[in-house]
DNA sequence: GAGCCTCCGTACGGCACCGTATGGAATGTG
DNA sequence: CACATTCCATACGGTGCCGTACGGAGGCTC
């Protein structure tokens, strides 16, 4: 009667790990005891360590960043998708964790191509948001590039040092204000 | 003939490590080898491995982080000030890589103090320049977490995923335009 | 229920790093 | 030039993680 685990089991605890230490965090021996198994579970599932981290950036990849995007769309004029975006970021942080844990490992061969193609497209998403909104190309990439900086910046201030951040809602408003603004 | 070392002979290489490999490079074996020494050296200069850590951290700060603010003061006016201060990261994103290490290992103990220092001064420094820019007390420091998110986020952007940020010098102006307009 | 295939536990060797013990070299001090 | 002090190399044991080898248990198929 004992259990048995899928991939799917192990990304999902790995995924976990990831969110709460890093990309060093997803370690076979502490993962196979946080999910109940051995490692011999492990590497039956996967070759070595790189390969159950890749995969589990990639499930991150195609179920977090999507799920972003969709929730974001769900609104309908670029300001409100705008205002979407950062509201996410400043009412959940925790929930960018394992972006945060990705730019920390950039170095990492399995963290690299997954995070140059989650910040493309997201830059490109923005970009998008801003031409909507009547910018000029060049200026649209600045925007976008600007708005998402500040994504990550204020991801990274309310995750490592969250007593700085005063009045998160009126925050909301003169970020808004700031990044769709004329200068 | 044998080189003698001193404390700040550990600290100036686990600088180097902490910038290039963040904390877990402040390893006392790798140290020892890159400062061709052996671990002998190392401990009888420090306890262990987290004092080690702790006064190189607290080297950074005392030198790294006053000179930022110094480099900044010598302009006149906070307009120039705040310039001068997204000028630096954009034009030497690898300066700020200490500080990027240390947002990615909040949690370790001899990390957490320096990084809230830290971050609570440049806060109330940045808050400071934009009273000077007419700002109420309550705006002037959602603008200067603003700015800290923005300086945070381009670094990040710079060092991690470079090729995806276009036009620095005119992003540049863009960037400032955003964070000292009014909305 | 015999045999097969999937999955996993156990046991092992290896590597990298931490920290300790200790003798001795280098350097200062009388 | 004794001789104490400062500094460091060597050698060792301990821990946590990686990856491999292998046997065996659990479920599937006939």
């Amino acid at each position: 009667m004992t259990k048995r685990r899928t991939k799917d089991d192990w990304t999902a605890v790995a995924l976990e790990a990831l969110a709460e230490g890093g990309v060093a965090a997803v370690a076979v021996e502490p993962l196979a005891a946080r999910i109940g198994a051995t490692k011999g579970s492990a590497y039956w599932h996967f070759p070595n360590r790189e390969a159950l981290l890749k995969a589990t950036l990639e499930r991150w990849e195609r179920e977090h960043t999507e799920a972003v995007i969709e929730l974001v769309e769900a609104r309908a004029t670029p300001m409100e998708k705008l205002r979407t975006l950062f509201a996410y970021v400043l009412e959940d942080p925790a929930s960018s964790a394992i972006e945060l844990a990705m730019l920390a490992a950039k170095d990492d061969p399995a963290v690299a191509p997954v995070l140059n193609r989650v910040t493309e497209r997201r830059i490109a998403y923005l970009e998008d948001l801003f031409v909507g909104l009547g910018f000029a190309a060049g200026a649209a990439h600045h925007r976008a590039v600007l708005a998402y900086s500040v994504y990550l910046g204020q991801a990274q201030l309310l995750i490592a040092t969250p007593h700085v951040v005063l009045g998160r809602r009126a925050l909301l408003e003169d970020t808004i204000a700031a990044v769709v603004g004329r200068g």
